[in-house]
RNA sequence: GCGCCGGUCGUAUAGUGGCAAUUACACGAGACUGUAAAUCUUGCGGCUUCGGCCUUCGGGGGUUCGAGUCCCUCCCGGCGCA
């Protein structure tokens, strides 16, 4: 994976780049689309593809647990099973040891709304006995699987060897996704496990690309990079750049991208010093390819957030703020500087009935929309709106027909994707700041 | 004509003396941010100062402190016998 800047916001953190992949480009700032147990819910990859995104995040937990990791790495890996062409990403399943853990059952999710203060005392609710299907041990996570109750013992390892398994183009260290609503002390101490498990990851990553070098098959024609492992560490590193062109310009061997997460929850000191030790940690000269920031936040602490961490991160590495994916937060996110954002909002909304249009949201099911012969948006290029009123789309959601989902969630997934293109369309053109007003006065009003 | 069964919120239902009345669907509104989610919440007789108040279980009458529930009668529907 190579990132490189092409233009950057005067006096700003944001910047479009361009994310070379084995499976591609991908223009950045980029909206990543969620297909968590390796499809994007009620879409075929043809239609993520045509409503314009350019890339794919599936999750490490949901696939080990079914089919299980061994068997998408048999069926040619995540790519090849689920029949997308374009780069991919894997999250490591840090996340569900927040959803499936301190927040299971709690009805609380990445962002909070502040206008609730019970979700923000100061002191931590122990609340430790309370059902969770995810448990923190000594080395890593116990999972009680949602689908049979089989419990799994994930440690970071464990995630870097699914995610290897899988084999997307880029991957995440485990981490521990913390609730705002935590003290500063388990901030702290979370944050401290975060980078213990970060530190772990990159070790078994490293470790995994010497095993996998080391191995007959890439063997094969490659002696002259095999001899270099167990040698010199300048050796090593000079072979651990991957992608490396046999003089035909064929990639001998890709390794997936590896990104750090930065945690630290609402703390200032935390945040900046996640970032620090993120982006310097290394392992025998390895560092990460790139970095997460995670984290469930309140919304008015994101941006705050989303600068402490980028105003320390290395600026030639991507950025990808992790779960996030609301129009207004895409702006705030990309002026901070985040290069890649994943979220389920278009496809979760989508198959619930409330569609994005440059005015606000909407819900399809509303009356009003009965009889509506007018497409979502007369001006939208994406096949939903091109083909059907919102007449038909609120029958089909009256009538819970499938289709009605696909169709919201392809005008969703290209209302979103083409929005993040669009602000970096008006990055290289120079007017951010006109868009973002154009755009955001329309929609909250 | 006689006998039996039945008529409850748009529909289908529960309810056999304390009931503004069960459940499901439909309908209305809302929520959803690294997917336990094609899901969930909530409203669904009227008014309300949220304590209540008023009007409701085919129509009318009655028994009772109290009736959707018991009695009488009428209307409507189904079945059976003539």
């Amino acid at each position: 994976m190579k990132f490189k800047i092409e233009k950057r916001l005067e006096g700003k953190l944001g910047r479009a780049g361009i994310i070379e992949t084995p499976h591609g480009i991908i223009e950045t700032p980029a909206f990543v689309v969620v297909g968590t147990k390796g499809t994007v819910k009620s879409v075929n990859p043809e239609q993520v593809r045509d409503a314009g995104a350019q890339v794919i995040l599936a999750n490490t937990y949901h696939l080990y647990l079914q089919p299980g990791d061994e068997a998408v790495k048999k069926m040619g890996g995540l790519n090849k099973m689920m029949n997308w062409p374009g780069p991919s990403m894997t999250d490591s399943g840090g996340f569900q040891v927040f959803s499936l853990g301190a927040a299971y059952k709690k009805g609380i999710s990445k962002v909070i709304q502040i206008t609730n203060p019970s979700m923000l005392i100061p002191e931590r609710f122990d609340d430790s006995d309370a059902p969770r299907l995810a448990k923190i041990g000594q080395d890593g996570v116990s999972f009680t699987s949602h689908l049979d109750g089989s419990v799994h013992y994930i440690t970071p390892e464990k995630s870097i060897q699914i995610q290897h398994n899988l084999g997307a183009d880029m991957i995440f260290a485990f981490d521990e996704c913390t609730s705002p609503s935590e003290d500063f002390k388990y901030q702290e101490e979370a944050l401290e496990r975060t980078h213990a498990w970060a530190k772990r990851s990159l070790q078994e990553h490293y470790k995994l690309k010497v095993e996998s070098l080391k191995s007959e098959e890439n063997y094969k024609g490659h002696s002259d990079i095999l001899q270099n492992v167990g040698m010199s560490e300048s050796g090593k590193r000079s072979f651990l750049e991957e992608e490396r062109s046999d003089g035909k310009g064929e990639t001998l061997r890709s390794f997936p991208a590896l990104f750090g997460i930065v945690q630290g929850g609402r703390e200032e000191v935390l945040r900046k010093k996640s970032a620090q030790v993120i982006s310097e940690m290394e392992v025998d000269g390895q560092k990460f390819d790139g970095f997460g920031i995670g984290g469930s936040f309140a919304k008015e602490d994101m941006s705050t957030a989303v600068k402490w961490v980028n105003e320390v991160l290395p600026e030639e590495k991507p950025r990808h703020l992790l779960g996030i994916g609301e129009p207004e937060d895409l702006f705030m996110g990309i002026e901070a500087g985040v290069d890649l954002f994943d979220c389920v909002l278009p496809t979760r909304l989508g198959r619930n009935g409330t569609i994005y249009t440059k005015a606000g949201k909407i819900h399809i099911m509303n009356t009003e929309f009965r009889l509506d012969l007018e497409p979502i948006e007369r001006d939208c290029e994406c096949y939903t709106c091109k083909n059907y009123t919102k007449a038909y789309l609120a029958h089909l959601f009256h009538g819970k027909e499938m289709l009605g989902g696909t169709l919201a969630s392809i005008h969703n997934i290209h209302f979103i994707v083409n929005l993040v293109k669009k602000i970096r369309q008006s990055i290289l053109d120079g007017n951010f700041d006109e868009y973002k007003n154009e755009f955001l006065n329309e929609y909250s009003k």
